[in-house]
DNA sequence: TCTTCTTACGCTCGGCGTAAGTATC
DNA sequence: GATACTTACGCCGAGCGTAAGAAGA
């Protein structure tokens, strides 16, 4: 189970072939075999079965396994280097969509920052590795409840917005004039698939006892917001955002009351900050 | 970062000696300053500091990353192995003290099976590496949501029962003639601290903005619910339990109306079952 | 027959133990 | 000076590449 051994044994996976995985590694063809003869002896089952090159089923569960391990060690290895040298000049700031608000904007550095939008999901990754210094999160909690993120290494999650969330309607819809609405008011309404740029609606599943999951409308794969809203206000399906955004463009959007759910940003960060990241964390955190 | 430099670090650091740890670890101490001395160069800092033998900054939080990762390493073979050999007779089910009920007890074999109970963060880690092929854990959640569990490696979770929770209450106390108490009308009150027995507490301190934490009272670090009964019963202090546990003994206890929280049981197991561990696992599902 | 994985074999280097060295209590 | 970690050095085996072998398309 050495990690050497995993790497070999994800990318063989991966193109289905060890001599592609022998390139793309940098080694010979023979050390690729031995590198997956030596893992399955070592594990006492076949991993892949050949020709064609295809994961057993031991195969397609190590892959899960494998994955999150060498993403841990990488991060690990990331999270030392980054103690270990200066305070680092340059600042990357990963965020999804919808966690980017004005007042995140206006904390941000003039220069020598970057700021990189992410799918919600890649955030603490992109982290955890240190390909960013500082991760805005967002996503449905119940009030001052945390986030339910994946625990990809050891990160510090610290909430910095909460505000309530709206139902994006079509003008004219019947349901405008309510001062609120509750889910279970909607679930016979289709909604708008939007799963980088939207809420994500699975989250709601669960407090649904009686939806028996959403139909889902129009699928939208980009991450523009503005887009999102459009779609909505087109009359293409529902859709959830923050109360604020939803109204943006002068749409109509009422605030959902029941379940009790707001949307909460999280401010993600390694153990140590110093240098630019601590200082824009810092304003990050008292901004609002 | 080979795993075998990382975990004779661990050893190193939990014992605060290199020859104690060559010891427990089958190698010269030569052998263990020389992996020290590999993994430091490797990382490129220092990560104890030697006479006395204590982690650095760097070494503290390369123990964080260490431990999961030997985890998550000894799980995937766990796991995997588990696949390899035949379905096992024996069986193993590890249980925190609350997710033990009647039906799960009826639902086990009569023999070949074993019952462990454990600590609630115990459990996943138990069934991850494989000295338990089921688990039963519990928690406090909103209603049909998923607990909050600790990923430490690949593992499925289905829920199996949910009840209402209950202030165990002293008798004479106030707020016995209630039908039902909000967590508000407690704060001043006075909380058992029984990390093993009961509730997580902590898991409502987000609940309630306004308590800042609960004050403990007396601590019981022993996993007998029914002593934890006792002591409320005392008026040693207050403590929250499943409704039904909670009145076993003919104690009072009223239901915990908000926040809305259940008391939820979920199943815990690797990705497949087979021989009695599946038997098992469909009759504590279909149980309740 | 060509492609692709496996096996044989030799070489090199990593990693362990023995033993000598060094620093701290 | 005793204890505990480091360094030197030699030996063995792990792991890589070259090259030959086997098996499927």
């Amino acid at each position: 189970m050495d990690p050497h051994l995993l790497r070999t044994y994800v990318t063989v996976a991966r193109l289905a072939s060890f001599s592609a995985a022998a390139r793309e590694l940098g080694f010979t063809q023979s050390a690729v075999s031995q590198h997956i003869a030596a893992l399955e002896h070592d594990l006492g089952m076949p991993l892949l079965s050949r020709r064609p090159v295809a994961p057993t089923r031991a195969g397609e569960r190590l892959l899960e396994h494998a994955g999150s391990l060498l993403l841990r060690l990488e991060a690990a290895r990331a999270d030392l280097a980054r103690m270990a040298g200066e305070p680092a000049e340059e600042l990357t700031l990963a965020a999804s969509p919808l966690a980017v608000r004005p007042d995140a904007l206006a904390a941000l550095p003039v220069s020598r920052a970057t700021l990189r939008v992410l799918p919600r999901e890649e955030i603490p990754v992109a982290v955890a590795k240190g390909s960013a210094d500082l991760g805005l999160v967002d996503g449905l909690a119940a009030p001052s409840d945390p986030l339910r993120l994946p625990d990809v290494a050891p990160l510090t999650a610290t909430g910095v917005a909460e505000e309530p969330v709206a139902v994006v309607l079509p003008d004219g819809h019947p349901l405008t004039r309510r001062p609120g609405l509750r889910l279970a008011d909607l679930v016979d309404a289709r909604w708008l698939d939007a799963p980088e740029a939207g809420l994500p609606l699975d989250q709601l599943r669960a407090a649904t006892a009686t939806a028996r999951g959403f139909r889902p409308a129009l699928r939208y794969e980009g991450t523009d917001i503005r887009t999102l809203i459009g779609l909505a206000a087109a009359g293409h399906g529902l859709t959830l955002l923050p109360l604020a955004p939803a109204r943006a463009y002068g749409t109509v959007a009422v605030p959902l009351t029941e379940p009790r759910l707001v949307h909460r940003t999280e401010l993600l960060h390694t153990g140590v900050l110093r240098g630019p990241a601590e200082e824009l964390a810092r304003r990050l955190q008292s901004g609002p």
